[in-house]
DNA sequence: CAAGCCGACGCAAGTTCTTGCGCAATCATG
DNA sequence: CATGATTGCGCAAGAACTTGCGTCGGCTTG
């Protein structure tokens, strides 16, 4: 073997003792031969132990599914944001993309020995998705905050949008305007916050002493093709207006009203859901209802460094209240002439 | 102290020596017992040594300055499946976000042993930012690579669109609708690929034997709302048509536009740059400038891998070809009336 | 100036990790 | 079925690393 220790101290003129405090970290060691003995490390090639990196970057994985939807990349330049004012750096990882799992990044995350990770939307969020790779960060108490609807039991502190009232707002907005058939366009069965838009959209049918008419109910991926394909099945049920769990969604519900020869909003009305970049540019100008995405990255930074510094943080779910903001994909529906 | 070893063996049922032997990465271990060891290891949340990881999880951090601008994200996708196809990870680092620097990133990078470094946009762009951390790259051979025209100098390969062809395209396009006064909407005056833009647009409007008056020039920071203000002055000198350098500025001169009560494409045409998603929906359509990102996108991480592996590369710049994609932001020069 | 204190460091015992060697199990071969 | 090769692993010696304790020198204090 190469007896690092011995070799170090020689050419630093100390014994192996002070090599390994410093190499640890303990006290004892006067700031100058420190800095001698770590020089001496890097001169001869060998590498540091990563504690004596560690507090000098400290990383905070960041684990998004996607960058294609918007709101991703919106919510990640909020949260690095975020973290950056606490000193903390986001490694942004984008866990659908290729072959990288969420678990494999997980995995990653650890070696790298981040501070802590946050998540905004992954496997969480779908009931049907493996989940070890939670557990495994509770095991390690690696602090860690999930954004958004999440399965229950992870034991993970959560921030979230209100999604059920989002869509009873949405739903009210349509009612106003006269809309009875209204569709609603989700993402995959298992996936928790389109099923709590579900709900929501139930409980504001019942309100208005609807019953739910599950042919006005469709699942979709999470692309605007995928919304388009979907929604021309909506159409087929005679849908006036439709409620889509993302904005990437709803474009894709216009795109294929127009494909029909329908009119938006005239013929059909269509809310999105996230109000994300651009969507005052779209045609017609998308109403969509708008997530708190600044004042919940910034609480899941908050819990995240709560976490770090080591206090014990409820894991109970922050629900944040969305807001409807009408533009001009809705309108009042047209009595069939 | 905790006797790592011993736990370890305790717990997968084997001796110390082949806990050993694994950390180690020695031979004389079966591929079944490496694995349950470094399962247990995870487990009991100890640390990989550095060498285990090293072939397991190979690290490239991808350097962009934002995510606003939809480009970005989608260069960052393609980038990151590209390299996860070739057993790379990206680390996603937002340098102008908040208070991280991109030389602040570059020191991260180094310091958690990543294999390479792909920027896309960046202080390499600017001629009067800082360029040290690109030289200490250099210095350190650590593979790099840089997307979008560069300040010359810096010795590392480059990937980049023809930004001088693409505006001459989006001028002959223009000049052939009838348009004359043609308006130049480019980013600060120290980017290059904004430079680049502007010889473009020289080198056409000589070949139809028209000066470039600067009043038609206008240079913006690189958001909507920058560009919605550089293009209220161009259109006070009666431009009927302009040439965006990016998507975002081009939607924030349409925005301008129509403020002035005009109306795009009829009154004044617009083409962006990049193609970045949803230009298709956004009102009007966006004619727009096609950089081929996925071609780039690969193109950069085979220069990467080539130097990982320890090949050569040429630092020569690769140039790209764009490609003019028409749609309904540009329209025949109208007579006024 | 003696006494006391304290930080920095080395000594060496103690602990943890590494590795040469050999045994046992498995497998191919005569 | 015996034989030898090969592989996977434990044993235990010893190498490498850690740490309690004591020493030394400098600095403060009475």
């Amino acid at each position: 073997m190469t007896r690092r220790l011995a070799v170090v101290a020689e050419k630093v003129g100390v014994s192996e003792a002070t090599v390994s405090r410093v190499l640890n970290g303990k006290p004892g060691v006067s700031e100058a031969t420190r800095e001698a003995v770590l020089t001496a490390l890097d001169v001869l090639g060998y590498e540091r132990p990563t504690r004596l990196r560690g507090e000098r970057a400290r990383l905070v994985g960041l684990v998004v599914p996607e960058l294609q939807n918007p709101i991703f990349p919106a919510l990640a330049e909020v949260i690095g944001g975020a973290l950056a004012q606490q000193g903390l750096t986001a490694v942004l990882c984008t866990s659908s993309t290729g072959l990288a799992s969420e678990a494999a990044y997980v995995d990653l995350l650890l070696q790298q020995q981040v501070s802590g990770v946050i998540f905004a939307g992954g496997q969480y969020t779908e009931a049907d998705a493996q989940h070890d790779h939670y557990r495994l960060l509770l095991q390690r108490k690696l602090p860690t905050v999930l954004v958004n609807a999440a399965v229950e039991g992870l034991g993970h502190p959560q921030v979230a949008c209100d999604d059920g009232a989002a869509v009873e707002q949405a739903f009210g907005h349509l009612t106003a305007l006269g809309h009875e058939r209204i569709g609603l366009l989700l993402g995959p069965p298992d996936h928790v916050p389109s099923q709590r838009k579900l709900a929501g959209f139930a409980a504001a049918s019942a309100r208005v002493g609807r019953a739910v008419d599950p042919e006005l109910i469709d699942n979709a991926m999470f692309s605007l093709e995928s919304g388009q394909a979907s929604m021309m099945r909506l159409l087929e049920h005679g849908v006036t207006g439709v409620i889509c769990a993302s904005d990437p969604l709803a474009l894709g519900a216009i795109r294929a009203a127009r494909r029909r020869g329908l009119h938006v909003p005239r013929d059909v009305s269509i809310i999105g859901y996230d109000d994300s970049m651009l969507m005052t540019c779209v045609d017609p100008a998308l109403t969509t209802i708008r997530q708190p995405i600044e004042a919940m990255g910034k609480a899941a930074v908050d819990l995240l460094v709560h976490q770090v510094e080591g206090s014990k943080v409820r894991t109970a779910e922050l629900l944040y209240e969305p807001e409807l903001v009408v533009r001009s994909s809705t309108a009042p529906v047209t009595v069939p002439t």
